[in-house]
DNA sequence: CATGAATGAGACTTCATTCAT
DNA sequence: GATGAATGAAGTCTCATTCAT
């Protein structure tokens, strides 16, 4: 029917790719059609072929990039252990990741400050909010498991969603303000003291629930 | 002798303060010198009366910005309160400025962009570092205020630090997760939650503390 | 697959030719990329699709001047005439360049000016020194020729590239006061004027050489 | 009547001076009046209170250059010595002011290229014609001695202009030229034999004057 | 007289986008 | 489909000059 439609959409990616790196060295702005189109062995004009304008790549190389974490961290829950262990594994592969690889916080700086400034990328909220979908589902998971095993007190698991959130939001936090004023504290240290408080407080079964303090 | 007299660290605010709300709004780099004079109110020339490059704008713009915040939320501090309700005080007016003021979100995000971004933000690192200083030790003040009335256990004093900055980079992160896709969450919720689990480890007196889980 | 096709060095040289004219004109800080780019019937941007800067596009346009002026001069020597005649011979043609086309000369002092205040030309050095390599060549051979032929007293030979340093020096420096001060003396008169007391010391076979008086 | 007149023109000269050492290292366009006020200790408003433009301000500043270089080079004239030695050691001290001080070769250049390049100041023609007069009646009045002395030949007087012409033209070419390529030959030698040439052929007492060869 | 704040034109340069080939 | 030459708007920054004080 649509001839070639596969190998369209494989240049889509290349391009995309080769525009992450960019962006993840850059930041969106700085970053030239040009240099992407260097990068990706393809003519300026090329570029337009595939996309229609800078943001749509931009869009694009995000949701690529986004999919990308997904199954790098999805992927890496030996799900053998016990809870506790299972949680504070998931979350040293993520940090793993910010301290491995510079590039992710770059790119998710940049995807701050593009979902947060520009207006039109409130029209993708969505996007945004799969984002951390499946990272906040294999937390969930992880949650509830220690629930039904009984080592997570019962509260837990109406806290679950809000938990998962909190967890997220911070270990974005902590990997900014880390690379931001490069390491006067040891990030994983950090990490750790959040997950002990977070634990304790999970397998804390005498307390009741929700009591505000 | 005496030619029109200006105040000019006034100027240097004032230009800075345009500026200022120009780049919540659009961000550091898509915010022009011309839109920044034109705001105000001043030739696009005499911007360079005052500042070097917009690099230097932008950097006097931050440290003004980050000096607004501290005089913001130290002032909100009722000293008169037992210590977890002063810090959940203290930490809900630190929202309360997220919440009322989208600007704030942005301008954070866009600072977080810069300075993980731009190899030449690095040299100010120091800025970077004194950016939370003032907040951190509030926090601290309050976290050994508790341990001194024995309201937090003893183990409180050490991790103190530790806990400071994990709650500022919280914060932060969960700011940005907020404004980026609006809401399918509520903001203050989530704050209170991660606040009750917190308290409830530095007010548990029972447990040894370090131990890992 | 090949698009509008454009020879790169033949605009390169178109650019630089329309350049060269206004520099003549203006000399070098007084042009501006906007009137070159008008002069050549191009738009702004594109001057910087064949120079990386304005001061690439002044190097290349000097040297093509150069290599022009090379050319100019180098074939208008007559070489079946004797020795001093075809001396005479090359300099006049010389000298006519600059008595035809004022360009040459405002070039010549643009080119000096640039070199002896632009710090960064200094590291182009070597293109000064070439710039005139040709013309002393031909003033060399011209010479070591009629010491050859019996013409030219025999110590010429080691002043050869002495008394061609000179000469093209001598024809510079004529050739600004000329135009600085135009014509309160005849420019081919006092040319004439060298010329002679450079050949009656040449043919003079009698005295010793090296003697200083 | 007209009070402090000497004051007005005392501070002009002063200013002058200011703006000739900056001419001197930076060219005429290059030099801005931000510099200037500031190098002569001065406000930029007040520049004009003293000169009605930039151009005027070069203007006269280069007309004092002038006065400066006669008055340098003229008192340099030892007036015991024997006619030949008198014109080497006068040349050999303007050759000195090139060696010693690299300013007088960067503001010649730069008013070579003023005065041919700018048209405007060709209306100052008179000016261009001043400036070498007064070395130009200095060599030729040794000329004229040592014709006199019956040293040089008697053809000597009538050339007299035309040698003076020349050699203040030769001695600006190779200041020129060996300033653009530093130093590939050594300036006084190249000097030394341009006078070798001359004095041998006005001491030779023995030839008819004027034969062209 | 003197100041220096203010201006606005214009400098160089970059870049997303278009289009003839 | 692919190219890359061309554009023109916009960006940052400089500077001679004016003018209220």
């Amino acid at each position: 029917m649509s001839p070639r439609v596969v190998d369209r959409d494989q240049r889509k990616r290349e391009i995309a790719l080769a525009a992450l790196e960019l962006f993840a060295q850059n930041g969106f702005e700085a970053t030239s059609i040009s240099e992407i189109a260097q990068a990706a062995g393809i003519s300026k004009g090329s570029i337009y072929l595939y996309f229609n304008s800078k943001e749509d790549l931009i869009f694009h190389a995000v949701a690529m990039w986004v999919d990308q974490m997904m199954e790098q961290t999805g992927s890496e829950a030996p799900s053998d252990l016990p809870p506790p262990q299972r949680l504070r594994s998931l979350v040293h592969a993520m940090v793993e990741i910010f301290v491995s690889d510079e590039r992710s916080v770059r790119i998710a700086a940049a995807i701050f400050q593009l979902f947060v400034t520009n207006p039109r990328m409130l029209e993708h909220r969505d996007l945004a909010r799969e984002l951390f979908q499946d990272a906040r589902k294999a937390i969930i998971d992880i949650l509830l498991d220690g629930v039904a095993q009984g080592i997570f007190r019962p509260g837990t698991a109406q806290e679950a969603e809000g938990i998962a959130i909190n967890l997220l939001a911070y270990l974005d936090g902590i990997g900014l303000h880390y690379y931001m004023s490069r390491s006067y504290f040891d990030l994983m240290d950090q990490v750790d003291l959040y997950l002990d408080h977070l634990l304790r407080n999970l397998t804390d079964l005498s307390r009741r629930p929700g009591a505000q303090i």
